[in-house]
DNA sequence: TGTTTTTCCAAAGCC
DNA sequence: TGGAAAAACA
């Protein structure tokens, strides 16, 4: 063997199909016609979808411009861009790879003249959907208490997630609201948003459905172009996606879309399980390749998630399997009350920390976002590094969404909703009373809200004060547009936001967060940085919405089990596993069974994000809304394969040690469950006064702290342990070890010997 | 218009 | 309980 020939091509494996096991490589080989992946959990299904777009490029079998590929998240394309590059050997160029949403962009700013609109139409976010629906509500005098806006939102999107222009809406599919109303609203906000050249996310799959089903030559032209078609998270899809999809695909069919129904948890935004289950009627000749060797978990996690999985009746069966050896079993706890739980999982976080374990590996994944909370307390007090993840995104918070609100009434001077938003902010006495006048005008003129105030201030109609004020702020935005031309975007911006003043009015904010949003300004100034243009940003924005990322290697991760999926962690808590709490009352009230199967769905997200070890924790008590209220371990805590699961429920919570398969007397099962019993709050807690069995009680209150002096150590429940720096009456400086300087009440420290 | 008080409400959150 | 929004007040 004096030549191995490395480079020889002939009967040889391409390189990148090397590490891959069989399905996985069918997967990637299957190119012709429909082809459905079910891809379980951890099954190395992002490996796939890009091996088979570099397969395709590599092999000539499409060029750049011929693919498609969909994602759900910027995130996940992200992902997509670089590893198929990395297999490619340099970036793809020309493709469309890219989420539902933006592509439908792209393709509505081509045509959009097809459904009214101009091509330089603005896409509004949840904020500027509300203001505009309230506006609505008030016009057609529906009582706002009774029919909120946000409900009416609901509504509407349910209609587009399935396709629904309002002209396609039936009786059935009619929703009580307002007393029938809402179709005929659903009408004049679509009426509205074409006045204002504007769509929600909604309308660019809708629009795009629009133009495809009543252009056919255009139609053809895309169904020509994509000779294949890729769609991760297929089991996220909602009815207006599929038949975007469905339309595209029709003419080379071949359609490959990976997926796990038992991974889908978005029906309550629209997502439609139906989908993937119904792959193979809707595309005939369908393959199915099913990716169930596990590369992620030990064999009694994945034991564990599918004994509770295998509950779900409607699903299309999958068995995981693992190679690796054995692991630890599923830990399952109860304890007494929310705040033990807590402690429990910062005990054990920390004895993992002891042995080694980077907290980055590590996360606490919660039903709700509510639930944090009591986590970050514990965390604070432990001094032990976290991070919620998907708190307040960066293009979402209130001043970046203020500056880019005077960037976007530059850009373009009809949008209404822009200009009301900062018409007042900083304050220029500009007020409600003026504002609707200045609709009142629009309205009758037929004018945005910006030529209403250039006319009514060069009229007598307004009080000298708020004529001046409005008359200030038209020729300010008049003087920034021509600047525009001549001068850099961050530049303008820059001046925007300086010479409206809307810098200074944080400047002068003595809140603790005013320095956090000037930082936060300049970060957006930087960010437009990377833009050629301003128009090119503003796009950017209204589709990407993203945090930067923080540095997550040496902290704990506290999150959503919805945020959660895709991720994986050494190891997982999993607390809160109670009826009412998970499964949540409300999707079982909302739509029982599917709710139901829903939210053990997301269980299994749960379960499935840990490699090594999972921990499963209920208390017995825990105060909802202010109240105490008993409660009763999830039923899903009784579909845990036993011969997977550990107990080590605490003496005296739920009575004795479990008997059979049953955690005590409060154990009921009856579907959904009545509400817990509430009891009013004792100031201390359910236990209050009780000797509860292997439970010290707490402390009863403190007495009022009086007179700690400078220098005294205290602690307090949320900063955690600091020191003194000085004192008045009961109002402390002090400064927390962890938390930084802050002011606060005696009554809220006690002497840090005694925390 | 700006500040204080009252009331209401409570799931998940992609683009 | 606690935060946001609306209502009442100055």
């Amino acid at each position: 063997m004096s030549e191995p020939a490395p480079l020889a091509r002939t009967d040889h494996v391409e390189p990148y199909l090397k590490g891959l096991n069989p399905p996985q490589r069918e997967a990637v080989l299957a190119l012709d016609g429909p082809v459905l992946v079910l891809a379980g959990a951890g099954t190395g299904k992002t490996r796939v979808l890009t091996t088979r777009l570099a397969h395709l490029l590599i092999t000539g079998r499409a060029r750049p411009w011929e693919l498609l590929a969909v994602t759900f998240t910027n995130k996940a394309a992200r992902e997509m861009k670089d590893r198929v590059a990395a297999l490619v050997g340099r970036p793809v160029e020309g493709w469309w790879l890219g989420t539902f949403h933006s592509l439908a962009a792209r393709v509505l700013r081509s045509h959009a003249e097809l459904v009214g609109l101009k091509p330089s139409f603005t896409i509004l976010d949840t904020d500027d959907q509300i203001r505009l629906l309230k506006q609505l509500l008030q016009s057609e005098q529906v009582d706002e208490k009774r029919w909120p806006a946000r409900a009416l939102l609901g509504v509407i999107e349910r209609w587009k997630d399935r396709g629904l222009a309002p002209d396609k809406v039936t009786a059935t599919e009619d929703v009580e609201f307002a007393g029938g109303r809402a179709l005929a609203l659903y009408r004049e906000y679509q009426d509205r948003l074409r006045t204002l050249n504007a769509c929600d996310f909604g309308d660019l799959l809708l629009h795009t459905i629009t133009i495809f089903t009543q252009n056919a030559e255009i139609l053809a032209q895309y169904q020509r172009k994509f000779r294949y078609l890729l769609v991760d998270e297929y089991q996220d899809t909602n009815v207006a996606q599929y038949l975007w999809l469905r339309l595209l695909a029709r003419e080379h069919r071949n359609i490959c879309c990976v997926g796990d129904d038992d991974q889908s948890i978005y029906g309550w935004r629209g997502a439609e399980v139906g989908n993937i289950l119904r792959f193979e009627r809707d595309f005939p000749g369908a393959q199915v390749i099913r990716l169930e060797r596990n590369y992620r978990s030990t064999p009694h996690i994945l034991a564990a998630a599918s004994g509770l999985i295998a509950h779900n009746e409607g699903r299309l069966g999958k068995t995981l399997w693992t190679e690796e050896s054995e692991g630890e079993k599923v830990t399952l706890r109860g304890v007494w009350d929310g705040e033990e739980e807590a402690r429990l999982v910062g005990d054990e976080i920390e004895a993992l920390q002891r042995k080694g374990v980077p907290l980055g590996a590590i996360a606490v994944l919660v039903r709700a976002g509510f639930q944090t909370r009591e986590f970050e307390e514990r965390f604070i007090t432990l001094g032990l590094p976290y991070r919620v993840v998907g708190g307040p995104r960066f293009y979402e918070r209130q001043e970046i969404r203020d500056a880019l609100a005077y960037l976007r009434v530059v850009q373009s001077p009809d949008d209404d909703l822009a200009f009301e938003r900062i018409v007042n902010l900083p304050r220029r006495g500009i007020g409600n009373a003026t504002v609707r006048l200045l609709h009142g005008v629009g309205r009758s003129q037929g004018v945005p809200l910006t030529e209403a105030a250039r006319r009514l201030t060069q009229t007598d109609e307004l009080k000298p004060n708020v004529r001046r004020a409005l008359a200030g702020l038209i020729g300010d935005f008049d003087r920034w547009r021509s600047m525009s031309m001549g001068m850099r975007h961050t530049e303008l911006a820059e001046t925007i936001l300086d010479e409206s003043g809307y810098t200074m009015m944080w400047q002068a904010d003595r809140t603790p967060e005013a320095p956090g949003r000037l930082e936060n300004l300049k970060e957006l100034v930087n960010a437009m940085e990377e833009f050629e243009n301003l128009s090119g940003f503003l796009e950017h924005v209204s589709l990407v919405m993203e945090n930067a990322e923080a540095d997550s290697r040496e902290m704990v991760s506290l999150m959503t089990l919805h945020s959660a999926k895709g991720l994986e962690f050494d190891t997982v808590f999993l607390p809160g596993w109670e009826q009412g709490l998970f499964p949540n009352q409300r999707a079982l009230e909302e739509t029982g069974v599917a709710g139901l199967e829903e939210e053990r769905r997301l269980a299994y997200v749960g379960l499935t994000r840990a490699k090594r070890k999972v921990w499963v924790t209920f208390a017995a008590n825990r105060r909802v809304h202010g109240l105490w209220q008993t409660s009763v371990p999830s039923r899903f805590v009784e579909e845990l394969p036993r011969e997977h699961i550990e107990m080590a429920s605490q003496q005296g919570v739920y009575g004795s040690a479990p008997r059979g398969n049953h955690w005590g007397p409060l154990w009921s099962d009856t579907g959904p469950l009545a509400r817990p019993t509430r009891h009013r709050s004792e100031r201390r807690g359910p236990g209050a006064g009780l000797t509860i069995e292997g439970e010290a009680l707490r402390l009863p209150d403190e007495p009022g702290a009086r007179g700690f002096a400078a220098g005294a150590r205290v602690f307090h429940q949320k900063f955690g342990y600091g020191t003194v720096t000085a004192s008045e009456g009961d109002k402390l400086d002090i400064a927390f070890d962890k938390a930084g300087s802050k002011k606060v009440l005696a009554p809220f420290v006690i002497p840090a010997e005694r925390a």
